[in-house]
DNA sequence: GGTAGTATCTATCGGACGTTCGATAGTCGT
DNA sequence: ACGACTATCGAACGTCCGATAGATACTACC
């Protein structure tokens, strides 16, 4: 494969740009903030995502930023800190969000359950190539990373696992086997990054009603059970979501 | 990484086992029962669950049968067709079950939902390593082989789509989407192959009746949902699985 | 205008990986 | 006993990949 800055699709490229005076951070810093650095870690979990980590190479990169190998090198570490940018960069903000949604004491549980499943939904599908990454490539991290990523998904299930006890101390949700039906609302959330398409029949919003509502009937008290509408809008409020770093 | 014929755990191998009569079936076969063969897809399965198909190269799996290369490649036509076998030896006969559970039109839907949950996990379950490899890896293969791998998990999800229209026109079940509860049911019971371990507090049939109670309690009638347990065994006949393949 | 710093290029290295080839034992049928 | 077959070994081939080194162009600042 030849080095020529050319991307992927052939589009043209604006080619070599020496020292086009870069904002003042350094580069292979935590925050990439940097604008090429970003560039990067966006086409890598692109790329991630379609041929998987092992089957890309640091060139498949390359001709996809415009950029020749020394110079990839230039900006990023190594390979394997490409994915665990673009692994903590996605499960970090998350998680945050999580954590902030599942605060809101004075909202029924219910209710910040179905908060949760769209954030959720919104998140994994607003950033399908990272989310995709994250979870089939996360593995890979080993050493000290492994439990930084470890510790992000871990707390995502805790977090729900408090709100369902919440649930059973507010008297809307039964007594049951918590830790099961966080697992559960996780391994919906995340399977539908396996068959859901955009521009879908459903919109993300529609499926996470849908599911939560599943969830919530499986473990709800009987009052609340009958208020539980499947398949239509769960909740009425629809703008949930703050927008969060740029745009795909 | 010597070539000498010593298993992966250092535990002494029968070492060259020249000509040893095997069975007169043709090797790379599409039915490996070839028993040397068997063990090398066991051992890639194995291998592949556990550090990935990139990573693990066919050295490694040379190594772990005590093989060296160049017999390897006697049994197994490439790295591909070994992952292409297990996948189909995985996946065939998983659908055949699914198959023959679905299609007892006598048996009430809801208990039909609970054979089909408690064989799912069973499987899913008892060809671990198998499965996480189907789950992780399917997607790899490509050509005339990707359309049939495709087909059994489509088969599957129109099963349960089936078993579910069924339960309508039973009457046990109310009329929904359910093509969108059949992948929340893939979901939850694949989704368990990321979490569930060997020996765990509950084994899998109760996490089978658990998950499938959960998602039933949100589909099914008024009159029916009374009758559903959560926690508890979901079926008093526990004895539904019947053996295939060898045991691991 | 010179100097420091930034971003890029070209060229290359060492290693690993999938696969192939030819040779060599051992076994069975005749 | 002898040929056909089965299963193994050892060695190699060509390719590709991640990473590095050194030179070079451009910008900003003083």
């Amino acid at each position: 494969m030849s080095q020529q800055p050319v991307s992927a699709d052939g589009a043209p490229r604006p080619g070599r740009r020496p020292g086009a005076t870069a904002p003042r951070s350094a580069p292979q810093q935590r925050k990439p903030t940097d604008v090429r650095t970003r560039e990067i870690l966006d086409v890598a979990a692109r790329l991630f995502a379609e041929r998987g980590y092992a089957e890309t190479t640091m060139r498949n990169i390359c001709s996809a930023v415009g950029l020749t190998l020394g110079s990839l090198y230039y900006h990023v570490e190594s390979k394997e800190a490409v994915l665990v940018h673009i692994v903590t960069d996605t499960g970090g903000p998350f998680v945050e969000d999580m954590r902030r949604l599942c605060r809101q004491e004075d909202v029924p549980v219910v209710e910040c359950a179905y908060l949760v499943a769209r954030r959720w939904m919104y998140e994994v599908h607003h950033f399908r190539d990272q989310w995709r990454v994250l979870m089939r490539e996360q593995w890979r991290i080993r050493g000290p990373r492994y439990r930084e990523v470890f510790d992000l998904r871990r707390e995502t299930e805790v977090l729900i696992e408090r709100l369902l006890e919440r649930g059973v101390r507010e008297g809307t949700v039964r007594p049951h086997d918590v830790r099961l039906t966080s697992m559960a609302i996780a391994g919906l959330m995340n399977s539908t990054l396996q068959w859901y398409k955009p521009g879908a029949r459903l919109d993300p919003d529609a499926i996470a009603d849908h599911y939560m509502t599943l969830v919530l009937r499986g473990i709800v008290t009987q009052e609340v059970h009958a208020r539980l509408p499947l398949g239509t809008r769960a909740l009425s409020a629809g703008g949930q979501h703050a927008e969060r770093r740029q745009d795909g």
